[in-house]
DNA sequence: CGTCTTTGACCGGCGC
DNA sequence: GCGCCGGTCAAAGACG
Protein backbone atom coordinates (compact mmCIF):
# COMPACT_ATOMS: atom_id res chain seq x y z
CA UNK A 1 0.00 0.00 0.00
CA UNK A 2 2.56 2.87 0.80
CA UNK A 3 5.25 1.12 -0.78
CA UNK A 4 4.04 3.45 -3.96
CA UNK A 5 5.28 6.07 -2.37
CA UNK A 6 8.15 5.18 -0.90
CA UNK A 7 9.46 2.63 -3.83
CA UNK A 8 8.66 5.43 -6.28
CA UNK A 9 11.04 7.63 -4.24
CA UNK A 10 13.49 5.04 -3.66
CA UNK A 11 15.37 5.13 -6.81
CA UNK A 12 18.59 6.41 -7.95
CA UNK A 13 20.57 7.16 -10.88
CA UNK A 14 22.36 4.57 -12.21
CA UNK A 15 24.14 4.38 -15.93
CA UNK A 16 24.70 7.85 -15.77
CA UNK A 17 28.35 8.65 -18.00
CA UNK A 18 28.27 6.60 -20.96
CA UNK A 19 31.69 6.41 -22.51
CA UNK A 20 32.70 6.22 -26.23
CA UNK A 21 29.30 4.63 -27.97
CA UNK A 22 31.04 4.33 -30.96
CA UNK A 23 34.72 2.75 -29.61
CA UNK A 24 34.15 -0.95 -29.67
CA UNK A 25 33.06 -0.31 -33.35
CA UNK A 26 35.50 -0.91 -36.01
CA UNK A 27 36.87 2.13 -37.87
CA UNK A 28 35.21 3.13 -40.97
CA UNK A 29 38.42 4.05 -42.62
CA UNK A 30 37.26 3.39 -46.18
CA UNK A 31 34.80 0.46 -46.08
CA UNK A 32 31.59 -0.46 -47.22
CA UNK A 33 28.47 0.41 -45.70
CA UNK A 34 26.94 -3.07 -45.31
CA UNK A 35 27.23 -3.85 -41.68
CA UNK A 36 23.86 -2.59 -39.33
CA UNK A 37 24.17 0.80 -38.51
CA UNK A 38 26.35 1.54 -35.91
CA UNK A 39 26.75 4.09 -32.99
CA UNK A 40 28.63 6.93 -33.99
CA UNK A 41 31.69 8.18 -32.00
CA UNK A 42 30.52 10.36 -29.11
CA UNK A 43 33.18 11.95 -27.00
CA UNK A 44 31.63 12.65 -23.72
CA UNK A 45 34.07 13.29 -20.24
CA UNK A 46 32.91 10.21 -17.77
CA UNK A 47 34.40 12.70 -14.89
CA UNK A 48 31.41 14.91 -15.27
CA UNK A 49 29.30 13.63 -13.01
CA UNK A 50 26.61 15.47 -11.62
CA UNK A 51 27.35 15.79 -7.27
CA UNK A 52 23.24 15.38 -6.74
CA UNK A 53 20.83 16.82 -8.34
CA UNK A 54 17.41 17.48 -6.41
CA UNK A 55 14.65 15.11 -7.16
CA UNK A 56 11.01 15.52 -6.43
CA UNK A 57 8.51 13.04 -6.94
CA UNK A 58 4.81 13.73 -7.72
CA UNK A 59 1.75 11.33 -7.61
CA UNK A 60 -0.74 12.93 -9.98
CA UNK A 61 -4.02 11.46 -10.70
CA UNK A 62 -3.91 12.37 -14.33
CA UNK A 63 -5.73 9.89 -17.69
CA UNK A 64 -2.88 11.11 -19.41
CA UNK A 65 1.59 10.57 -18.72
CA UNK A 66 2.84 13.58 -20.11
CA UNK A 67 1.40 16.16 -17.94
CA UNK A 68 1.59 20.07 -19.20
CA UNK A 69 3.34 21.97 -16.37
CA UNK A 70 4.46 24.99 -18.52
CA UNK A 71 8.04 23.52 -19.84
CA UNK A 72 8.46 21.84 -23.07
CA UNK A 73 10.04 18.06 -22.78
CA UNK A 74 11.28 15.85 -24.98
CA UNK A 75 11.06 11.71 -24.73
CA UNK A 76 14.29 10.25 -24.63
CA UNK A 77 13.33 6.62 -23.69
CA UNK A 78 10.90 4.47 -22.59
CA UNK A 79 11.52 1.36 -20.01
CA UNK A 80 9.23 -1.59 -18.78
CA UNK A 81 8.61 -1.12 -14.75
CA UNK A 82 9.40 -4.67 -13.04
CA UNK A 83 6.47 -5.25 -11.12
CA UNK A 84 4.62 -3.15 -13.10
CA UNK A 85 2.73 -3.84 -16.24
CA UNK A 86 3.01 0.12 -17.09
CA UNK A 87 6.43 1.43 -18.51
CA UNK A 88 8.20 3.98 -17.21
CA UNK A 89 8.93 7.23 -20.01
CA UNK A 90 11.86 9.48 -19.68
CA UNK A 91 11.37 13.04 -20.78
CA UNK A 92 14.15 16.00 -21.02
CA UNK A 93 13.59 19.50 -20.90
CA UNK A 94 14.37 20.61 -24.41
CA UNK A 95 16.20 23.63 -23.45
CA UNK A 96 19.90 23.53 -24.28
CA UNK A 97 20.62 24.92 -21.37
CA UNK A 98 17.86 23.20 -18.62
CA UNK A 99 19.18 19.70 -17.89
CA UNK A 100 15.87 18.93 -15.81
CA UNK A 101 15.00 15.46 -16.42
CA UNK A 102 11.56 13.90 -15.50
CA UNK A 103 10.47 9.97 -14.95
CA UNK A 104 7.08 9.29 -15.63
CA UNK A 105 5.09 6.01 -14.60
CA UNK A 106 2.11 4.84 -13.58
CA UNK A 107 1.05 3.33 -10.36
CA UNK A 108 1.24 -0.39 -10.73
CA UNK A 109 -1.65 -0.17 -8.17
CA UNK A 110 -3.61 2.88 -9.19
CA UNK A 111 -3.46 3.02 -13.41
CA UNK A 112 -4.80 6.59 -12.70
CA UNK A 113 -2.23 7.72 -10.53
CA UNK A 114 0.67 9.39 -12.75
CA UNK A 115 4.16 9.33 -10.65
CA UNK A 116 6.11 11.87 -12.12
CA UNK A 117 9.62 12.40 -10.99
CA UNK A 118 11.62 15.55 -12.01
CA UNK A 119 15.34 15.78 -11.80
CA UNK A 120 16.96 18.78 -10.85
CA UNK A 121 15.79 22.73 -11.64
CA UNK A 122 15.03 24.54 -14.04
CA UNK A 123 17.66 27.12 -15.19
CA UNK A 124 14.98 29.39 -16.90
CA UNK A 125 11.73 30.68 -16.93
CA UNK A 126 9.02 28.17 -18.83
CA UNK A 127 8.77 28.76 -22.39
CA UNK A 128 5.93 31.58 -23.64
CA UNK A 129 5.51 29.57 -26.79
CA UNK A 130 3.77 26.24 -25.36
CA UNK A 131 1.76 24.55 -27.47
CA UNK A 132 -2.01 24.57 -26.26
CA UNK A 133 -0.87 26.18 -23.32
CA UNK A 134 0.68 29.42 -24.18
CA UNK A 135 -1.61 30.89 -21.44
CA UNK A 136 0.89 29.34 -18.59
CA UNK A 137 3.68 31.34 -17.94
CA UNK A 138 6.10 30.41 -14.47
CA UNK A 139 6.37 33.01 -12.10
CA UNK A 140 9.93 32.29 -11.44
CA UNK A 141 12.13 29.95 -12.41
CA UNK A 142 12.28 27.42 -8.76
CA UNK A 143 9.48 24.70 -8.92
CA UNK A 144 6.62 27.19 -7.63
CA UNK A 145 5.99 27.78 -10.85
CA UNK A 146 5.24 24.75 -12.00
CA UNK A 147 3.69 23.84 -8.53
CA UNK A 148 1.16 26.13 -9.26
CA UNK A 149 0.65 25.10 -12.27
CA UNK A 150 -0.43 21.53 -11.46
CA UNK A 151 -2.37 22.89 -8.98
CA UNK A 152 -3.82 24.77 -11.95
CA UNK A 153 -3.99 21.71 -14.30
CA UNK A 154 -5.04 19.00 -11.89
CA UNK A 155 -7.72 21.41 -9.51
CA UNK A 156 -10.16 18.39 -9.03
CA UNK A 157 -12.80 16.78 -6.84
CA UNK A 158 -11.49 15.02 -3.98
CA UNK A 159 -11.49 11.58 -4.36
CA UNK A 160 -10.89 8.16 -1.56
CA UNK A 161 -7.65 7.73 -3.41
CA UNK A 162 -6.14 11.20 -2.52
CA UNK A 163 -7.04 10.39 1.18
CA UNK A 164 -4.86 7.39 0.24
CA UNK A 165 -2.35 8.90 -1.18
CA UNK A 166 -2.33 11.44 1.70
CA UNK A 167 -2.22 8.89 4.25
CA UNK A 168 0.74 7.24 2.64
CA UNK A 169 2.66 10.45 2.37
CA UNK A 170 2.10 10.46 6.39
CA UNK A 171 3.70 7.09 6.63
CA UNK A 172 6.57 8.78 5.61
CA UNK A 173 7.65 11.60 8.04
CA UNK A 174 10.23 12.98 5.19
CA UNK A 175 7.43 13.56 3.15
CA UNK A 176 6.02 15.59 5.03
CA UNK A 177 8.62 18.45 3.94
CA UNK A 178 9.12 17.76 -0.34
CA UNK A 179 9.69 21.32 -0.34
CA UNK A 180 11.97 23.00 2.35
CA UNK A 181 12.18 26.42 2.70
CA UNK A 182 15.41 27.05 1.80
CA UNK A 183 14.63 25.36 -2.05
CA UNK A 184 11.12 26.66 -2.78
CA UNK A 185 10.35 29.56 0.06
CA UNK A 186 7.28 30.12 -2.87
CA UNK A 187 6.07 26.87 -2.69
CA UNK A 188 4.76 25.56 0.95
CA UNK A 189 3.81 22.08 1.82
CA UNK A 190 0.83 23.04 1.60
CA UNK A 191 -1.15 19.80 1.10
CA UNK A 192 -4.42 21.48 1.55
CA UNK A 193 -4.18 22.78 -1.87
CA UNK A 194 -2.89 19.74 -3.23
CA UNK A 195 -5.93 18.20 -3.11
CA UNK A 196 -4.74 15.40 -6.65
CA UNK A 197 -1.70 16.46 -6.58
CA UNK A 198 0.51 14.89 -3.64
CA UNK A 199 4.24 15.50 -3.57
CA UNK A 200 6.63 13.12 -2.54
CA UNK A 201 9.65 13.97 -1.25
CA UNK A 202 12.72 11.86 -3.58
CA UNK A 203 15.61 13.71 -2.30
CA UNK A 204 18.40 11.29 -1.85
CA UNK A 205 17.75 10.11 2.27
CA UNK A 206 20.48 7.37 2.16
CA UNK A 207 22.56 10.21 3.63
C1' DC B 1 10.30 22.05 -42.92
C1' DG B 2 10.70 21.52 -38.15
C1' DT B 3 9.70 19.11 -34.09
C1' DC B 4 8.62 15.22 -31.51
C1' DT B 5 7.84 10.14 -30.72
C1' DT B 6 9.20 5.58 -31.16
C1' DT B 7 12.32 1.75 -30.84
C1' DG B 8 16.55 -0.95 -30.33
C1' DA B 9 20.96 -1.26 -28.60
C1' DC B 10 24.47 -0.16 -25.35
C1' DC B 11 26.72 1.00 -21.05
C1' DG B 12 27.51 1.42 -16.00
C1' DG B 13 26.50 -0.06 -11.56
C1' DC B 14 25.14 -3.39 -8.43
C1' DG B 15 24.01 -7.94 -6.57
C1' DC B 16 24.86 -12.67 -6.18
C1' DG C 1 33.20 -13.17 -12.53
C1' DC C 2 28.75 -13.14 -14.45
C1' DG C 3 24.20 -11.65 -14.98
C1' DC C 4 20.54 -8.40 -14.32
C1' DC C 5 18.55 -3.94 -14.22
C1' DG C 6 18.01 0.81 -14.99
C1' DG C 7 19.10 4.71 -17.68
C1' DT C 8 20.60 7.00 -21.96
C1' DC C 9 21.61 7.69 -26.78
C1' DA C 10 20.85 7.96 -31.61
C1' DA C 11 18.46 7.19 -36.08
C1' DA C 12 14.36 6.78 -38.45
C1' DG C 13 9.70 7.68 -38.95
C1' DA C 14 5.44 10.25 -38.17
C1' DC C 15 2.95 14.28 -37.65
C1' DG C 16 1.46 19.30 -37.81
Amino acid sequence: MSSSSTEAVGDEDSGRSRKYLGEIAKADDGDDGTEKPKKPIKPRKKGEKRPREPRFAFMTKSEVDHLEDGYRWRKYGQKAVKNSPYPRSYYRCTTPKCSVKKRVERSHQDPSIVITTYEGQHTHHSPATIRGSSHVLAPSTSMAGFCSELLLHHRRLPSPLDVQLREASRLSPQSLSPFPATQYPQCPPDYGLLQDVVPFVVHHAKQ
